[in-house]
RNA sequence: GGCGACGUAGCCAAGUGGUAAGGCGAGGGUCUGCAAAACCCUUAUUCGUGGGUUCGAUUCCCACCGUCGCCU
């Protein structure tokens, strides 16, 4: 074994088999999983968000998973912030930490870190958000010029989420975010091997269909319908999940169940599209590109071998 | 066989005698606390084919091919 504390991170699109390799991995080497998916921290959405099964939970400590009710907000900095802790504390136990994910931002934000800028108050955000809708994001976008040049020049006037994001810092802190962002530290120099997986570009996307049937075949619906029950509102957070949104609209009684279906396979395979993207300018270590289980671990276990880990 | 309509990008589709909207899809990219989000860019040297008229045709005319509909 190697004697600094490492480590390990499987990243990549959606359906390239990371929960499955990172639970392979876990197993031989005696790691333990800290999740790095935004919806999968949330309780009740379990079919849609491919969220590890019970054998797989009861096989290998899984962390980050189940965290919070769906009607409640997350973020990157308490992903961040949440996950470091579980890291040090997995480290300590003399295990090795295994960070499984496809959330670009949250592991950049474990990683790099972010601007220190202390939480925007609700009511500041629910102040922006109306002005938002009354004013529109080229309104919002003029006064950004004025107040945070720096960043209104790296924004288009429709980027509402960012413009608006923009402003908030500038009301609740008095600073631009321009500014906050130059104070941004890396969290620590954790010795992080990233491994990468993807596949070819038509494969992942037949499998996203399958996968997208056989989770409405294994109760995707019912479990909707009782997220509902349980009063949760269609607002909430969780519901923006691609999958959770369109199959509400289905059962609202707005688009047939294929339409529905058919809108989640494609918003899937835009977000697939868009994490390669991101992931491609990460500093992945190896990428791996196999449908089969075996043959990822094989490769990924010989690659993490020459790098002086798991060895005997 | 006759009559009529239509034939524009991978798909849907607008259009004008002066040199091709838009949507979908696809591809590429951006990303500092909603990120499974929010955005940006690209995607027909060419309008079924061949002629003709015209300074100029995708647009008008003729023929042919194809599709659809109606009739026989």
């Amino acid at each position: 074994m190697s004697s600094t504390p490492v480590t390990l991170a499987v990243v990549g699109p959606t359906c390239t088999g990371k929960s499955a390799l990172a639970l392979a991995l876990a197993r031989r080497l005696g790691g333990e999983l800290v999740n790095a998916d935004a919806l999968q921290v949330y309780r009740g959405l379990d079919r849609g968000t491919a969220k590890p099964d019970a054998a797989a939970r009861a096989a290998v400590p899984h962390h980050l998973l189940d965290l919070l009710d769906p009607r409640e907000p997350f973020s990157a900095g308490e992903f961040a912030r949440r996950a470091r802790i579980a890291i040090a504390d997995i480290t300590t136990r003399g295990r090795v930490p295994i960070v499984v994910g496809g959330s670009g931002l949250y592991l950049r934000a474990l990683w790099r870190g972010l601007a220190p800028v202390p939480p925007v108050p609700g009511e500041v955000r629910a102040e922006l958000a109306h002005r938002l809708e009354v004013e529109g994001s080229a309104v919002l976008h003029d006064e950004l010029r004025r107040r945070d040049p720096e960043l209104a020049a790296r924004l288009t006037p429709a980027d509402r989420q960012r413009v608006v994001r923009g402003l908030e810092v500038l009301e609740a802190t008095g600073r631009p975010l321009s500014s906050w962002q130059r104070e941004t530290t890396p969290s620590g120099p954790l010795a992080t091997i990233v491994l990468g997986l993807t596949l070819p570009r038509t494969l992942l996307y037949d499998r996203i269909a399958t996968r997208a049937y056989a989770m409405l075949s294994g109760g995707w619906l019912d479990e909707i319908r009782q997220l509902l029950r349980d009063g949760v509102p269609e607002s909430a957070p969780a519901f923006q999940a691609i999958g959770y949104r369109q199959l509400l609209r289905h059962l609202r009684n707005s688009c047939t169940l294929e339409q529905a279906m058919d809108d989640t396979i494609r918003a899937t395979r835009r977000y697939a599209k868009r994490q390669e993207t991101w992931f491609r300018r990460e500093r992945v270590a190896a990428w791996f590109r196999s449908p089969d289980l075996e043959r990822l671990e094989h490769d990924a276990i010989e690659f993490l071998l020459r790098q002086g880990i798991g060895g005997h």
